[in-house]
DNA sequence: CATGGGATTGACT
DNA sequence: GTCAATCCCATGC
């Protein structure tokens, strides 16, 4: 099952694109992960980078959709994103977490860590064991050379719950998980994630 | 042009 | 639990 998702999938609301990329696979150089966490970001709240409107960093959020924002955190890491809705919409998905799934080998070399939970179990590290950089910002997520498949499994049970490390608009529920997995940045309390119907948007 | 903060991680107490 | 690393870029002078 190698078929990427389409531009058409991203031109949607960020929220639906988010809840649905959970159990999705996302490929690069060899290397794949099934996505178990993501997060929405929107240009209406504080908390987006593109809520500071059209500027040369938020270039690519203001594009069209199904390309790649990958912008440096803290100075230190790169965070992969999806853009999202139409152009002049700055909406993107954060690719928080994934589950190994091939390439282990050349992902445990990049990241020199022993456990497979912490190879792609965070925004930051996930993309440097897939060997993701800041010169593939702008790039298409339906050719590559990131490439987002369909989810070959079907979407999983989902949880929502507030979103991480930001400080502005904490309250939103905007951070989704694929239920039970060990894969996710991090666990959560009982009770702080509810579950979504994928039919409810 | 200078400054300061950030959608994080890993090492350390 | 605390905290440094490190750099892009928005903001303000």
């Amino acid at each position: 099952m190698h078929a990427a998702l389409p531009a058409e999938f991203y031109g949607r609301p960020v929220l639906e694109v988010a809840r649905d990329l959970v159990g999705c696979v996302v490929r690069h150089s060899g290397m794949s992960g099934l996505i178990v966490e993501t997060e929405a970001y929107h240009d209406t709240e504080p908390a987006s980078h593109a809520f500071a409107g059209l500027t040369p960093r938020t270039e690519t959020l203001f594009g069209p959709p199904g390309v790649a924002y990958i912008y440096r955190s803290y100075g230190v890491h790169a965070l992969l994103n999806a853009v999202c809705e139409d152009e002049r919409t700055g909406a993107g998905v954060l690719i928080r977490a994934l589950e190994p799934l091939e390439g282990e080998g050349e992902m445990r070399a990049r990241r020199r860590r022993d456990r497979l939970e912490d190879l792609c179990s965070g925004p930051g590290k996930l993309t440097q064991a897939l060997g993701v950089d800041l010169e593939l910002n702008g790039t298409s997520l339906v050719d590559g050379p990131v490439r987002i498949d369909a989810a070959p499994a079907g979407t999983p049970e989902i949880l929502t719950g507030p979103r991480i490390g930001i400080t502005r608009a904490v309250d939103l529920p905007w951070r989704f998980c694929a239920a039970g997995s060990r894969f996710v940045s991090r666990p959560w309390p009982p009770g702080l994630l509810a579950p979504v119907s994928r039919t409810a948007g």
